[in-house]
DNA sequence: ATGGTAGGTGGCCTA
């Protein structure tokens, strides 16, 4: 926590399982924990969501990655991602997000031009019309806004490029799973997004970029 | 239809 502080960020809400998963929000200024939801009573630790002094609510989601066979009657994990979906989208439509802003690893991406082929991918967990139909529904309980594709609605926008790949920037089989979404409410603050690419190139790199947007709040 | 890589923990599982 030190060498956070050190960067700048001396505040921050978290939840973590080792070795398993986990969330944290990092903040300049102080955040208190408003929310930590086990969707899908999975026992893990994949939200966390803090408010700001501005009133500002923040969440972070790590959604089940969901496994190979896009069948929840042969892969167990497959259902856990539609339930944990489903359950997110019950608990917004009944805690109702204002002045919000929605980020994380979705495992899912939603557009046709979140994928490198879309024909392809919608045989492939991440792509198929099952989970984007999961996924517009949570957009749709909480009134919120893909911040991401507001800011950038043209053109292919990844997030994350397997690491089986041997050559990721040459093949650029990307899928954007990474988001950031905010309430209407606030939405139109949002400007500048952008996908940190060149983070995937480095040393020791994670398969997902970062993803950016700016609040003017 | 399959294998490909990376990581964390501990000898395999998940991403």
């Amino acid at each position: 926590m030190e060498g956070f502080a050190e960067a700048g960020y001396p505040y921050f809400v978290a939840r973590g399982q080792k070795g398993y998963n986990g969330v944290m929000i990092l903040s300049k200024m102080p955040i208190e924990e408003v929310a930590a939801e086990d969707f899908a009573s999975l026992g893990h630790a994949r939200h966390i969501a803090g408010r700001l002094e501005n009133g500002v609510t923040i969440h972070n989601f790590y959604v089940p990655a969901g496994g190979d066979k896009p069948d929840r009657a042969v892969n167990e994990k497959f259902g856990q991602k539609l339930d944990y979906l489903t359950e997110m989208r019950d608990w917004f439509k009944a805690n109702k997000p204002k002045k919000s802003i929605l980020v994380g690893d979705l495992n899912i991406a939603p557009l046709p031009h979140d994928v490198w082929d879309h024909k392809k991918m919608l045989k492939i967990v991440s792509h198929t019309q099952v989970e984007v139909d999961h996924f517009n529904d949570v957009m749709a309980a909480g009134d919120w806004i893909d911040v991401t594709r507001q800011d950038i609605p043209e053109g292919l926008l990844y997030s994350w490029w397997s690491y089986r790949a041997k050559d990721w920037d040459a093949a650029d089989k990307g899928r954007r799973l990474d988001h950031v979404w905010a309430t209407s409410d606030i939405s139109a603050a949002a400007h500048s997004s952008r996908v940190l690419r060149d983070a995937r190139g480095w040393e020791k790199p994670s398969d997902h970029a970062p993803v950016f947007a700016t609040f003017d709040l």
